[in-house]
DNA sequence: ATCAGTACCTTGCTAGGCAATATACCTTGT
DNA sequence: ACAAGGTATATTGCCTAGCAAGGTACTGAT
């Protein structure tokens, strides 16, 4: 897994997490894992980052199966970035895949994208 | 234009380009322009990263408006980096797709990926 | 001569991801 | 009782790559 790829887009993935459901980051980890290789190092710095920029607001619950879990909790503000997260990086896709189309058509597939 | 998507995807676009044709520095800094905002600054230590590495070799050639280019050259080492980032590039964005896909669908349109 | 376009390159800074490490709670097996 | 493993949080130091700013130098037009 190319660790360069994931720069900025862990932060609009966790947003987009967030949007659909509150979580703690113990298991945004293992959602996030599910689909692209992250580790605990880079959620919890980047959860501290959300709130300190006013994208989350946490509270703490208890959990029989362990320690306390905190919980992140999208914000209005939050919203309005992660929408502005999606159109930025469904455009940058695009310019990408503009880009490296050239060499693509009928090697391995194309992309089709609708916006 | 987020500057933390272009993480990476950079040398990707490069070096697809590159497949596709001969190019000096300043040529594929316009090139990609088009698509993607990006500088001298990033593109020039790209590109000696990519010789270093042996992706790529380089030549002198005149010009009739101004200093000499150098043009760089796909290895067939560069030629497989290339279709490894390609493969690596298309399933993370599939990755990243499928995560934001739930608070996606019927709200920007949707992604469509045959790979 | 001076400006704009072409063409190359380097320095210092910044942001974000990761491995390693630390802490502490709870359950299960021995 | 206690060790091991899963749950859960957080920090430190490192590395990579992009960028703004600055520098050099050639050519052609004003």
């Amino acid at each position: 897994m190319n660790i360069q790829f994931k720069k900025g887009v862990l932060e609009l993935c966790v947003l987009s997490i967030l949007e659909q459901k509150n979580c703690y980051g113990y298991e945004l980890v293992n959602k996030i894992s599910h689909s692209i290789s992250v580790s605990e190092g880079t959620i919890y710095p980047l959860l501290s980052r959300l709130k300190k920029e006013g994208y989350v607001t946490t509270y703490l619950k208890e959990s029989q199966e362990g320690p306390m879990r905190k919980y992140y909790k999208l914000t209005n503000t939050g919203q309005d970035v992660l929408a502005k997260l999606k159109r930025e990086w469904y455009s940058f896709i695009k310019a990408v895949n503009h880009i490296l189309k050239g060499s693509d058509i009928g090697e391995q597939g194309a992309i089709y994208t609708t916006i």
